[in-house]
RNA sequence: GGCGUGGUAGCCAAGUGGUAAGGCCGAGCUCUGCAAAAGCUCUAUCGCCGGUUCGAUUCCGGCCCACGCCUCCA
């Protein structure tokens, strides 16, 4: 039973994953626009892609994993500018800073990361095809657009018909572009996007003149062109439905004389709010892994803060909610410690051998309620639920593997989860004042110990012993 | 205005037509001189009002509140 369902935007029901060819399983993912770095509501639309790729590979599928970079674009143009430094130069910095955030995160890697700027040739045949098939024009200006009327089925993905768009903007708010004025429909999007001095020396060379690939276009021409025939799963945030992925989908289909549908399944994962609102540098409620890490959490725990919602659901960040992950972490890495303590391995080569699909039997016992949960739509806060409840029920040798399946499922780098309390420096007073306690304690004199104990919790200081010697902690 | 999501214990959060998983925190108990750790136990009638039903938190209708999207955005 390797069945696994996910809730599909198409059809606003769970549907049941069946994979275009075999046993594999194309999912490309809208990754980011590197122009700084990104922040956790990002993430957690990455986190629950890379979540959904474990649970997909862990019930047995082979998944081709495509997550593309947009390198190029208003806002990488303008920052590269600001900063005075090459375009290429400026995505490169961002892209690594994204891959460190990912590996520090447990992310898998996609094993293909295409660019948006290494694709150009790719997104200009795209566009001749979509004039040739005349679901495209270009401007006078050199810029082309797609003809949204040409394409009955526009608008299927997010409902555009049942919808009333808001119509009187304000003056302001219309585009000052000069190409923005040369659509022959204000529903028609831009492809290619002519030569701006706004650009600086950022153009290609097209059969249009200079310019440069608009942004719905990178998405469907590198998907076409990696996963063109594993058209299965294409995932975003929300806010992606529309107009990015219903650009895809026409463009995409237009071009190819609507032989192929693109993509099966679309999946959206809902937003991250900040205590309660958007995040924003203004409201101070603006984080990256790095501002988290800096308060004292390692990555592993805002993954379980990010990823222990619903994916559809809007999840509610705040900082408390980072104490409760790292206790739930402590629980489930003892769990872990005792198992592998029992059976004489070690976490990393367990996990290895779980990631290298060596472990593909249906024998879940007695964690087979999580997996079920986890593979319904997503569901890891059933998941979580279950597998502590299977924990405490105590259960023997027999759950290492199952257990282990679920935290690769998960994506929880255990090893990243602290059980003790960090080292502090301790003054000297109060280590000597420790150590006349521990002293009296071995004497057997218990009103001087206590006494002392009262002294150190005066000072701020709480004293924990082990077998052999004490520990300090500050209070 | 249109479309959509959500309101479950102090906090976070699953779920189901038949009297509510789990996590965190807190409290009590057990166990260790004390403390810590560990273990055990405890805490909700599911926004409000109607309806359908033998029975609704779960279905339908209305209302209130919060939030999201409506062509920059994960």
């Amino acid at each position: 039973m390797k069945q696994v369902t996910f809730h599909n935007t198409l059809s606003r029901k769970a549907e049941p994953i069946v994979p275009t060819k075999g046993n594999v399983v194309g999912m490309y993912c809208c990754g980011p626009t590197v122009y700084a770095q990104a922040h956790i509501g990002n993430f957690r639309t990455f986190l629950a892609q890379d979540v959904m790729r474990r649970v997909l590979q862990t019930a047995g599928y082979k998944v081709i994993h495509v997550r593309n970079i947009t390198d190029v674009d208003d806002k990488t143009i303008a920052r590269s500018i600001e900063e005075g430094r090459q375009l290429t130069e400026f995505t490169e910095h961002w892209t690594q800073i994204f891959h460190a955030d990912c590996e520090r995160f447990n992310m898998l890697a996609p094993q293909i990361e295409p660019k948006a700027t290494e694709h150009i040739a790719e997104q200009i045949a795209m566009i001749e095809q979509l004039i040739q098939r005349g679901h495209a024009y270009a401007s006078d200006d050199g810029s082309v657009y797609f003809r949204v009327s040409s394409f009955d089925e526009y608008g299927k993905l997010s409902r555009l018909k049942e919808r009333q768009l808001l119509t009187d903007a304000p003056a302001n708010d219309t585009p000052v572009d000069s190409d923005e004025y040369t659509r022959d429909s204000a529903a028609d999007f831009v492809m290619w996007k002519s030569r701006k001095p706004t650009d600086g020396d950022v153009y290609w060379d097209s059969p249009w003149g200079q310019g440069r690939p608009g942004w719905h276009l990178e998405c469907s021409a590198m998907a076409m062109k990696y996963l063109g025939n594993n058209l299965d799963i294409h995932s975003g945030g929300v806010d992606l439905t529309f107009p990015h992925h219903e650009n895809e989908i026409a463009q995409s289909e237009c071009s190819c004389g609507h032989e192929k549908k693109f993509f099966k399944y679309w999946i959206h994962a809902a937003h991250l709010l900040v205590d309660g609102q958007k995040m924003s540098k203004s409201l101070d409620n603006f984080y990256t892994v790095d501002d988290i890490a800096a308060k004292g959490y390692p990555p592993v725990v805002l993954r379980y803060a990010l990823t222990s919602g619903a994916y559809r659901q809007t999840i509610n960040f705040t900082l408390d909610t980072l104490g409760a992950a790292q206790s739930a972490l402590v629980r489930l890495k003892k769990f872990s410690d005792e198992l592998l303590a029992e059976a004489g391995l070690k976490r990393a080569s367990v996990l290895k051998e779980i990631a290298k699909g060596k472990h593909l039997h249906d024998d879940w016992d007695p964690f087979a309620d999580a997996w079920k949960k986890l593979t319904h739509d997503m569901n890891i806060a059933g998941a979580l639920g279950a597998i502590f409840t299977a924990i405490k029920a105590k259960p023997g040798p027999e759950a290492l593997i199952p257990f282990h399946k679920l935290i690769f499922a998960l994506g929880y780098d255990l090893d990243q989860v602290v059980i003790e309390k960090p080292k502090v420096d301790v003054p000297e007073d109060i280590k000597i004042l420790a150590q006349k306690r521990w002293d009296a304690k071995q004497a057997k004199d218990w009103a001087t110990a206590d006494a002392l104990r009262d002294e150190l919790a005066a000072a701020g200081w709480k004293a924990l012993d082990r077998k052999d010697g004490f520990d300090l902690e500050q209070l």
